[in-house]
This record gives structure tokens, C-alpha cells and sequence, in this order.
RNA sequence: GGAGAAGACCGGGUGAUCGCUCGCCGCGGCGACGUGGCGAGAGGAAAGUCCGGACUUCAUGGGCAGGGCGCUGGGUAACCCCCAGGCGGAGCAAUCCGACACCAGCACCACAGAGAACAGACCGCCGAUGGCCAACGCGAUUGGACCCCAAUCUCAUCGCUGCGGAUCAGGCAAGGGUGAAACGGCGGGGUAAGAGCCCACCGCGGUGAUGGCGACAUCACCGGCAGGGUAAGCGUCGCUCGAUGCAAGGCCAAAUAGGAAGACACCUGCCGGUCCUCUUCGGAGCAUCGGCGACCGGCUGGCCCGGCCGAGGUCUUCGGGUAGGUCGCUUGAGGUUCGAGGUAACUCGAAUCCCAGAGAAAUGAUCUCCUCUGAUCGAGAGCAUAUCUUGGUCAGGACAGAAUCCGGCUUAUAGGUCUUCUUCACCG
RNA sequence: UCCCCGGUAGCUCAGUUGGUAGAGCAGCCGGCUGUUAACCGGCUGGUCGCAGGUUCGAGUCCUGCCCGGGGAG
């Protein structure tokens, strides 16, 4: 596939929204405060997060603030992610007033709840 | 120092760790790619998409329609932009604001008001002139007052003049009142009352001179009021504009479906009647008359004219195109620094630099120190709960994210710096 | 990256030569009815999205913003 030419952070987002649809017809839905979720297997070897922000979430810079956070996310835990799955985020406004660390607090406990990481008992210190 | 006006600029800085995108180089690999190093990586508005261009493809015969602009001169690739100037308006001023050409034609001007478009007479003023009444004026006659006469006086009658009076015809538009707007303003003369009727000043119009490239200004003379407003209503005049927009467009090209594109030559009637010729008696040819059809569909980017294409044939070629990829894609009306010209916008010349190119879309996360602002606590100066200096703690640092690229406009914007100018107050 | 519509009462919409802002439903009051609905009569309710400008006067004309909706791959 062309999308694997590149490197790096192509592997591990979704990007076409063909797949993104696919997530949203056939995948599991879960909600916190913070964000939704939807989790979809899939035949590929690797897991694939999206982040979909829409329009009314506010102008351009809070858009890309809300995923450029769930990106720093998805790369700091991304190593203990069970593989196989798509994944797809749909920020919530509240999430743009917790700190880093709270934020990334709720994500972890919320992918765990699901058993999505590899290392469940072990709290991963500052990667 | 207070208040204010204009313009220019900045838009937190520094460092550490973990990451992202692109470029170059090294290594591994046929390659996709992986890995290491170095370098670069959002804005003054990147925004709204309101104008103007570059560039792209299509069109490129004529006319009409339509859009835009609108004081003058300049700048520019161009402009609904900028600079300088004129005029009008606001402000004590610095300064700011202005779609600021044309009312010839059509249309509209509600309510109020007498009258609202080449107007009108409600209240009002006058009643000069022609009528009406008519002396307290003049004359005549008769009677009376004094014994008589004259004079004089008085009453009555008549006549004349027409003082005066109210008003009709009529004159007036100064004043009141209505309105956003009422056929110049104000003062004087004049008049029956008035009126550009006359005069001075101002306004307006025309002509001329002077200054200025010009818009226009100043002055002189003349006219004697010409005639409302609205063109961001229809319109007129002048200038100007082809459409399309990087999702433009070029190239490569799965799957599926099946044809697609180009070139060439060629074709213009049908029906009925009549006449003539030929005839194998079925018809054929030619001429004429009548009727039907000369249209419809498509293209020519809006409409009309004009133009082209159409059925079928022959020939040539294998291509067109979706998902996807790739190019366009960042070197440009470019930036910086000097020098020159110009009041300025800006232009010219030289040197030098390369400064984001993503693709559901890269610039992020955490933290240290410094800086700015606010709150609060403490110390010091101080009469002081003004104020100043200093230290600690806690918050906060706006508006906002490139998407083909430029020139502008508009809008959003915490806080701060600098320059110039106006005015007021105080001191000298 | 562009293009095109719309915004008027609580809701759905009218509103042309610029001149008192309207209709239906809803709401409130009264009547009818034993009561409610329906019906009848009346009333209330508006920064005409916002801000400037043209005009004597803007819902209407012009300009700039704000918001909402749709279209082009």
C-alpha cells in the first residue's frame, strides 16, 4: 500500500475515510467525560488509531489542539497496545480543560478497562 | 503632567528530554523502506473570501444585454487599493470623514398643510384703481337768530369735491402657521399694501482675465433670480471588464462496463394537378402551378444574428476514464542592506540571501530559568490606609493555524515600545 | 479551495413603485357547556440577525460583519 511508503505516524492512524467509516459502522462504542470511543478488530497486523474532531468542536487552532493531544496520546502508549485493532476518538469539549497528565490518566485507565494494553498491572512511569 | 490626534513596530525569550514533516549526506537493501547525522519548519492578520492580478483550460465573427468604477493629478502588473492636491462637512486644534459625474426624459415625495412641482391664498395686509355709503370740505337756495338790510352764525334741502368708513371686484405674498423641503438671505428705499420693483452686501448664473498640468481658486464686469429633492429609483454620459477557477489543468493507471476518438469524400426534398417528350404501357425524364416541409436537436461558456455538426459510407488509431498515485508545488510584480530620484505612494541601480510545502492535512507534550501583568503576604523609606524600592507565593500572557502564489481591503487582537503633532494646566 | 441561498412574533411564513409590520397556529381573558375539546368574541406579543451609510423617512436601497443551510470532488 502506498500509505506504508512513508514512516513513522502512518502506521499507526487511520487516515482514509473509508476505514474510518467502517470503524463507525461495525466498532464497539464507549464514552467518559473526556472523549468517545469506538474499537473495531481487523485482519491487519497492526492497530490503527483515528482521531475525528468535527467542526463544532471550534475554530482551527482548538480543533488541531484536540488532536494534536490525542496523537502524543496514542504515540506514548502506542508500544503496549495489543495489536489487530482499530481504534477511533471523537474528543469531547471538557477534555480541553484537564492537564496532560489527567487526561492521559483517563486514557490509560479507559484502554485498560478494555484490555487493550499489553502490560495491564505494571503503571507505565514517563516513557 | 492631564486630555487628545496621526504613524511605525513587537506579538514573550532561553535551555533540556521524548516525538512529527520535508530536504541533503552516510550506511544497509534490487526496490519499497529502515537507520544515523545535519539543516529548515505558521501570521500580522495565515481569517472573511470583499476586490485586483499572475497562472490554467476553454472560447476568441458582429451586435445587444450584463457587471464594475465615477472630483483632479500621479503610483502600479492591476485595482472597489495607495499617495498628493481640490471641494464639502465635523472639531478650539492636531486631524478625521465623504459612491464627490449628470435632474434632460420617466417615476416618487406618505402624514401635516391653503398650497408639493413650471404651486398656492387659510389666517392676514391693502383696498391706490372701478363700484357702495357719504361729510365735520366747498357752493347754491329757502327759513331762522338781531328792529331792517348786508356781513356773520345756525338748521334743512340740493349739487360738487370725495375727508372718511366698511366692504365687493381686485391687488399682495412681507408676516403667522404646516412640513424634511414652500420660487434666494438680511438691511434700506419704495408702495395703498407689497414684491429684485430699486439699491448695498452675501448667495446664484454667465462672460473674461490671472494663477495652476488639472480639479479649482481669486478678481473684474454683466444678468436680475433663472428656479425643489431623490439617480446607494429607472436612466444618461465617460472609462473599463471573455468565461473558468489548483476540487484549474497535465501525466501514469487497478477493478468494472463496454466501445471511443480523429480524418476524408459525399448527400437537399416529398405529395398532387396540368403540359410536352420517350415508352417494353408498368413507368421514366423535363417544364409549370398548388400544397406540405426548409424544421428540430446539439455546439458556438447569457440572448439574437451569423457559423458549424447531424443519416449512412470509407479509412486510420487504440484509446477514453473512476478509485488511487504523481506533477502542478513553491524563485517570487521575493526578502535584506546600501546608494540615487521623487513632497509622497513608489521607482531605478548595486551587493547579498534562499526563507514551510502538509495532504482528513506536519510546528506537539512535559519541565527549569528569566521577562511582563494582576492578586496577596512580608520588609524598608515615609505623618500616612498616596506613593516608591525590594523579596516570596499563586494565577495569567491576546486574536488566532499556511493549503497555487502575490498586491490590497475588511474584520479579530492581551499587553507593550518608539516618533511627530495639537490643546489645557503649572514652573522658569 | 470555491460557488449559491436564507435570517421578520414562542413556531411556520407573507410583506414591490421606500411612508401605520401582517396572517395562521400557540398564549392569555371572556362567552358557550354539567366539565373538557371544538366553536365565538377580544387582547397580548417585534432590537425586522448586527453595525454604519443614502434619504425628510429604511423590513425594503448600498456597504461591512455575524449566524444558519445547501452545492461543486
Amino acid at each position: 500500500m502506498a500509505r506504508e511508503r512513508r514512516g513513522g505516524d502512518r502506521k499507526r492512524f487511520l487516515r482514509a475515510s473509508r476505514d474510518i467509516e467502517h470503524v463507525k459502522q461495525h466498532g464497539r462504542r464507549l464514552s467518559t467525560t473526556s472523549f468517545n470511543l469506538l474499537i473495531c478488530r481487523t485482519e491487519d497486523n497492526d492497530t490503527r488509531v483515528g482521531i475525528v474532531v468535527g467542526k463544532r468542536f471550534g475554530g482551527a487552532v482548538r480543533r488541531n489542539r484536540a488532536k494534536r493531544l490525542f496523537r502524543e496520546l496514542t504515540r506514548q502508549v502506542y508500544g503496549q497496545l495489543i495489536a489487530g485493532y482499530s481504534l477511533l476518538v471523537f474528543p469531547k469539549r471538557d477534555a480541553m480543560g484537564l492537564s496532560f497528565d489527567a487526561l492521559k490518566a483517563v486514557w490509560c485507565s479507559t484502554l485498560r478497562r478494555q484490555g487493550m494494553l499489553r502490560t495491564p498491572e505494571t503503571e507505565s512511569p514517563h516513557p
